[in-house]
DNA sequence: TCTAGAATTGACTAAATAGTCATTCATACA
DNA sequence: TGTATGAATGACTATTTAGTCAATTCTAGA
């Protein structure tokens, strides 16, 4: 049965991504992911040919959801500040609600493990974004700065909030949430 | 003799930051650390009884360097903005001149590896850059943020920016260090 | 030069590892 | 009900691992 099989597959992709988060990828024994996801050693290997072919998979799809979260309601934002304060918004709540997930990527975004041809795949989904980022370089609203620039400082900053909020543990998460977006938008916005 | 022992130490401390950044602490055996060191496997464990008191030593030691490194001349600075400019320019020089050290910091900060022992006796090493950070606060020269969330996003700027002139090898590198200045100092200001 | 104590060595071990594969089991259809 | 197909199993293996330790080499002072 097709749900059965997707169940599995599932299982192992959630204890893959919990073990690998905690205890990192060399540190986590297929066994040990087998036994998470309670199925035998050898379904592993029916699903995902290698321990790579496993990172892989799960780096794909912990990808595809940041970035469906992240670009959730922004195109009926009117202007382009309350694009960019909603996808910050989107990334915040998504990051906090998926703390795994958010840990994951962020962890194994430069592993060797993760292969160019996954980051190339894992790339088409985020275009959106840099066309968004191009549009307020061109149309003034951001500062004269490099579009890698403006990316990283935004995606990198949202990483920041999410770990103070974290880690913090701020009375006020809501405060914390838009303190994060005054430092980012007036740094990246023109003056 | 005296040298001959550091030297050794200090081998197998560069071999670890070399494989450790470069495959993780798992990915990384202790016969791979000796070998690089050029030092038999037993050495090692003369001077650090277990992997984790070599990575832990290791953590240690370079987050010393970061420390020193930051810190420069920072005191003969007469104005707030420049204390804060001369730590940024420290920073991201460091950053590109050691970016093993630098590369090995970032990716072990969170790592279950390092123990909370460690971090308390480098936090020390600290207190000048948080005492920092509360003066500005204090003087109105900070908008109202927390002192955590601030040093947070200040260190995690010079992150970024270290990487992206690594990674994105713009023509000008100079520019990129003070545009990354004036992104977080328009962020983080009191408006 | 001789020697005591410390540093260095690398063969060794018990435990763990990724991946295999012959066997068993579950399902869907005739 | 009988059976064919593919999924699931877990004992197994060849290799690798962190750490040990008896033997060797080096060093500094007498």
């Amino acid at each position: 049965m097709k749900d059965k099989v997707e169940d599995k597959k599932t299982a192992l992709l959630q204890a893959a991504l919990k073990l690998f988060t905690e205890k990192g990828f060399h540190g986590t024994s297929t066994a040990q992911i087998s036994k998470e996801a309670g199925v035998a050693t050898g379904t592993l290997f029916n699903y995902f040919p290698t321990k790579e072919d496993l990172i892989n998979g799960l780096y794909f799809d912990v990808k595809g959801k940041l970035s469906r979260g992240m670009s959730k309601d922004v195109d009926s934002q009117n202007t382009f500040q309350d694009k960019f304060r909603k996808m910050w918004y989107n990334l915040i709540e998504w990051g906090l609600n998926n703390q795994e997930d958010f840990r994951f990527v962020n962890q194994f975004c430069s592993s060797p493990y993760i292969t160019d041809y996954t980051r190339e795949v894992v790339m088409e989904e985020y275009v959106f974004y840099h066309d968004l980022v191009m549009e307020g370089i061109a149309s003034g609203e951001f500062g004269d700065y490099p579009e890698g620039m403006i990316i990283s400082m935004f995606y990198q900053s949202s990483r920041t909030i999410v770990d103070f909020i974290l880690y913090s543990e701020p009375h006020d998460k809501n405060k914390a949430i838009e303190d994060g977006f005054q430092i980012i938008w007036e740094g990246l916005a023109k003056k």
